[in-house]
DNA sequence: TGCTAATATTTAACATGTTAATTAAGTTGG
DNA sequence: CCAACTTAATTAACATGTTAAATATTAGCA
């Protein structure tokens, strides 16, 4: 965990500057709002990353290659918002691992296509059903129609930010 | 920025398992979204980062040490969202570069008052302006209801996620 | 055909995220 | 007063984020 105490939103800071929209007054920015909201979901499934000594971002790959039987790393990329450099790392060490294994594409030597190892396969399953578990506890807890509400807006607000780039 | 087109979503990638509740699709997980729009609203401001030669991070640091006159690294990090192992790294340079100043509190010696320098007072001033304008673009362009409900859900998620931790 | 531009991935360099260990300073109870 | 515990900050080690450069391959076109 980041905080050692994050049932505590915020210490008493003195706070000499607010701004005239009200939306940033510096530690409750757009910004820092989307990265404890991030914080607080990708804690939640914390215990499986343990379980499996894995990290969060190789869990996305894991299961994103699992899900799809194979894929370029490229699209891989695009799939799990993980950028080419950090993917590439992360590939070497699963496939180290034998999680993961590498081909080149027959048709485009440049693409190099990305598939789940049986290993992998069989973790990402037994851990899929905890995962999904935490889900639907998620969307009990904060209501069904208030998350789908929320990843909506997500999404939205996602699409003005780039057309607006 | 991260991946090379961001105005396509998501790449037409084959997708043999889809859950239950139709939350998790494996690349429209809730992380993965927040992760998103997180990247979205950030890169926003990338123009005063470039500017000024600083990271986002740097700029939370800034910014907030700036408008609170001072405060300790503890209610920094807490405020800002920045672990202390981070924000120590991060107080290094920014205090090589002279923006900022650290001094052992008198009252108990364990605790660290960061204040900023006249030059990054000078700095966040002129920056400030600009970053309030894109504020307010976002909220003109998203609309400024809606952008107050998202954030007011974020919260509400972080507070459901941590009572349920 | 062969030159040039575009694409896919990797590598390099540096900043940050994360966990655990370390150091120093305060607190507490005997 | 002091040993044991707690707290605040730093350091260490490793993974990831980010930007730019390098590499290899393909596509386009004169």
């Amino acid at each position: 965990m980041n905080n050692s105490d994050s049932k505590c939103p915020l210490p008493p800071v003195p706070d000499k500057g607010t701004s005239s929209h009200g939306l940033n007054d510096f530690s409750h920015t757009l910004p820092i709002r989307l990265l404890r909201a991030r914080h607080a979901a990708v804690s939640q499934f914390q215990p499986i990353f343990r379980k499996y000594n894995i990290t969060e971002q190789q869990w996305r790959v894991l299961r994103m290659v699992t899900s799809a039987s194979t894929m370029t790393a490229g699209e891989l990329s695009q799939a799990i918002f993980i950028s080419m450099p950090s993917l590439s790392r992360i590939m070497q060490s699963l496939e180290a691992r034998n999680l993961i294994r590498r081909r080149a594409n027959e048709d485009d030597l440049r693409k190099t296509m990305v598939s789940s190892t049986s290993a992998a396969q069989a973790m990402v399953a037994k851990a899929a059903i905890w995962s999904d578990t935490r889900y639907s506890d998620i969307a009990q807890w904060f209501g069904k129609e208030r998350l789908e509400h929320l990843q909506q807006l997500l999404d939205e607000l996602v699409r003005t930010l780039d057309q607006h780039q």
